[in-house]
DNA sequence: GCAAATTAATGATTTATTCAAG
DNA sequence: CTTGAATAAATCATTAATTTGC
């Protein structure tokens, strides 16, 4: 572990995107689903003496509940051409991209996205849905993941060839961060720096306050939320 | 793996998102901006080399203010009892919490809590709103910053006694993770242990799915979303 | 040729840092 | 200086690839 402490530093940029397309979303599941539990003793920190704690708790993994209903993207028309991503969605674990979907992604990347807000998400899930189930989690994960994982691989090539060229070059050219223009004036300008640091904007949806009825209420932004069910 | 490459482009480009429907948005913010706009042009793949077609388009997208208006919390009766926190939210900058929101959430934490799970949240949150305006994320947040400040505060601690004394007592004692118990059968039970891994769950609002009725609340999953109105 | 056993990827969470409002 | 908010880094946990034994 602990591979490198890095420390950066940072400046921040704006990227602007507007969302481009427009598409009626075809429907974004409507499951969710439980992860039965996992348990897990990790690595104790430290100091404390030998914790004999130590729960000989079993992994059984056993059964995910599956249920999250028939739903299921309606819109039968995958095509998948080889492999993975049936639409065996139903033991319903994690979501298994297709083809089509990363390809649509890793083009957004390119073109500059780095951290679609949530109206952004909101639209490419919808349109990554024609391809697949998909979430709005799913798409902000792997923007994350590859942004992140992106500039790992980088640096540890740069280090790689450091190696060699004690002068890497900055890989201004393949990794530039082209602007992505819009036909309204979509800019995307995002240079992987980090932090860039944006305003985010959280809404709770509020189940039954004390009322049985859900109040009326507030707008429909996005929410997402981690819901931590049970202990895991 | 990391294949990719032909990929048809597909071109997404429709652009819609309903808008809201039938609901009256009254209450927190509700800032999301369309920008109808036309479709947009996108990387047309790649491997091209350097599409000089990047166009520097400047966006001066305005700002965005969320307005956000004077809404919120119909429970009119916040009794603050000194300096901020008034109803002042409206330029809807950060969560100020009242002393006795502060008073709750410490009382919660030395009860042992530390990551309170959607349900959790929605709970205290629905009870701290009683003194003042407040939004799931900010329970959420308070929890995180306090959990982590307490933690470096009590490393430097131990790290200042260390000079002294060689062994730093666990500070069992004070720390001590009490279990809390909720009138309602819960318990929170945390040590304070890093990992601890539970399993969240989002989920993605979708407006309207089909109808208009809303599901009868399955489960009452919390939810967050980043958003991310503009730059900031 | 399969299926358990391994390994490589990568989806999903949590913790650590950083930024900046007040 | 305090601390709410956000992002990045570090991890954990699944799932698909691969490999291996029969």
């Amino acid at each position: 572990m602990g591979i490198e402490g890095s420390m950066k530093v940072h400046q921040f940029a704006r990227g602007f995107w507007d969302q481009h397309m427009h598409e009626p979303p075809s429907l974004t599941l409507g499951c969710k689903r439980f992860r039965p539990l996992a348990p897990k003793q990790l690595i104790t920190t430290s100091t404390t003496t030998t914790s004999e704690s130590t729960v000989p708790i079993f992994d059984l993994k056993s059964f995910i509940r599956p249920e999250s209903g028939p739903i299921k993207i309606g819109s039968s028309d995958y095509h998948k051409k080889e492999s993975a991503q049936v639409e065996t969605h139903p033991g319903g674990t994690r979501w298994n991209p297709t083809q089509e979907q990363i390809g649509i992604l890793e083009m957004l990347y390119r073109g500059g996205m780095r951290t679609p807000n949530a109206q952004q998400i909101e639209q490419i899930t919808a349109q990554l849905g024609k391809y697949g189930k998909i979430e709005g989690k799913n798409v902000f994960y792997w923007f994350q993941n590859h942004k992140a994982r992106e500039r790992q691989k980088q640096k540890r090539n740069s280090l790689g060839l450091n190696s060699h060229s004690p002068r890497t070059p900055p890989s201004s050219i393949l990794n530039t961060p082209l602007l992505l223009s819009d036909t309204k004036g979509d800019v995307v300008k995002d240079e992987d720096s980090p932090y860039k640091r944006k305003c985010s904007t959280w809404t709770f949806e509020g189940l039954e306050e004390e009322k049985g009825y859900c109040t009326e209420d507030e707008d429909r932004t996005l929410k997402l939320f981690p819901l931590h069910p049970e202990g895991r």
